[in-house]
DNA sequence: CTATTTCTAGAACGATCGTGCTAGGAATGA
DNA sequence: TCATTCCTAGCACGATCGTTCTAGAAATAG
């Protein structure tokens, strides 16, 4: 009985909120400037998220959905560790996805200052992706081997587009990246 | 004539700032609190440091200045890149030290989204180590594939930090930095 | 229609924010 | 000594913060 919920409502609102905080940065989101740009009250977004503490929460959990499916469904058509390796540079160094990024890593950033407060993106910003680069090296690799060359990927593939977005030397860090992706063709087979 | 400037004071007052910047968070940075903390008031601050702007700047100004202190130092005394980059590798993973490096991160993530306001800091935060991992690798090395190299070194280091502070999973990180010092180690001379 | 629940807005609360003003003690040169 | 400059503290200002309260419009079931 009564008006019904509107779930999509809700999921409306948090799309623009981390459009928001992508486009103004993640240090900035106060309830009245995040309302007035999404054209509503205070009060609309307070009766949606609950506290600010918790729309946070749901924005960053957003942004995490965002930034693994924009990169990670590359990963399942690939036949190798290499190729997926390769798929997913190629996506996260789209210069189209630089601003999400950034704020990507405004967010680590914070976490790993207030882990209490961001425990399910600190549990998941790495588990995630090793569970998905370690399916990628197929059933028959050595599981210590394919943890280690996991680890590897993703430590190497942040550290250079925290570098990109740094500096914005793409020549230099692509350059880097081909080497270290040769790497990978070249040790794949565990010989 | 008149009282003369004492910049001890500043410095000292910066250093427990940068202390209670590592302790308390990037974020969570206003004058009462520091102050309250420093034991001083708040004009006492804003005496030496200006607006807030200012003395953010200031903090991750020093912060850089002891972090890269505190790992490049080592760098000079290795004969090669690889010794060079296990001695940097050993002192950035421990422990002691990974409060300060959760603050480097903070402040990095900030940077990236308020470029104009911490340019000094991304000017500096690749360019120090890169020059220092080129010089790493001698005279006679390729200029191209020294850059190559020490670009894959910061962001491996990086990224292998990240991870570490995320999950505290010393075995499985300590693992992977093994596998990418053993590769600098039979590629470091260009065959 | 009525009853009930959701959704939205506006106003106001106390708290905290950065900053400016005022003023007095501390340390120097003349 | 006196004049000058630095250092420090207390206070008040306007702005913004998160949150709560009140109330009306919208949408459902009966």
């Amino acid at each position: 009985m009564g008006r019904p919920v509107n779930h999509q409502r809700r999921a409306d609102l948090l799309d623009a909120a981390v459009d928001y905080a992508v486009e103004h940065g993640f240090a900035e989101l106060s309830w009245r400037p995040v309302a007035s740009a999404l054209g509503v009250s205070t009060t609309t977004l307070v009766h949606h998220f609950g506290t600010k503490e918790q729309m946070l929460e749901a924005i960053l959990g957003r942004l995490r959905e965002r930034t693994f499916a924009a990169t990670s469904d590359a990963v399942g058509d690939q036949p190798d560790l290499a190729s997926a390796a390769r798929a997913v540079w190629a996506r996260t160094s789209d210069p189209r996805q630089s601003a999400e990024f950034r704020l990507f890593f405004a967010v680590y950033g914070r976490a790993l200052q207030a882990p209490q407060q961001f425990v399910e993106f600190l549990d998941r910003v790495v588990a995630d992706w090793m569970r998905s680069l370690v399916d990628a090296q197929g059933p028959g690799t050595d599981p210590a081997a394919a943890t280690r060359t996991a680890t590897l990927v993703i430590a190497t593939i942040r550290g250079l587009l925290l570098d990109l977005l740094t500096t914005g030397d793409r020549d230099r860090i692509q350059d880097a990246a081909e080497t270290f992706l040769a790497t990978l063709e070249h040790d794949a087979p565990p010989r």
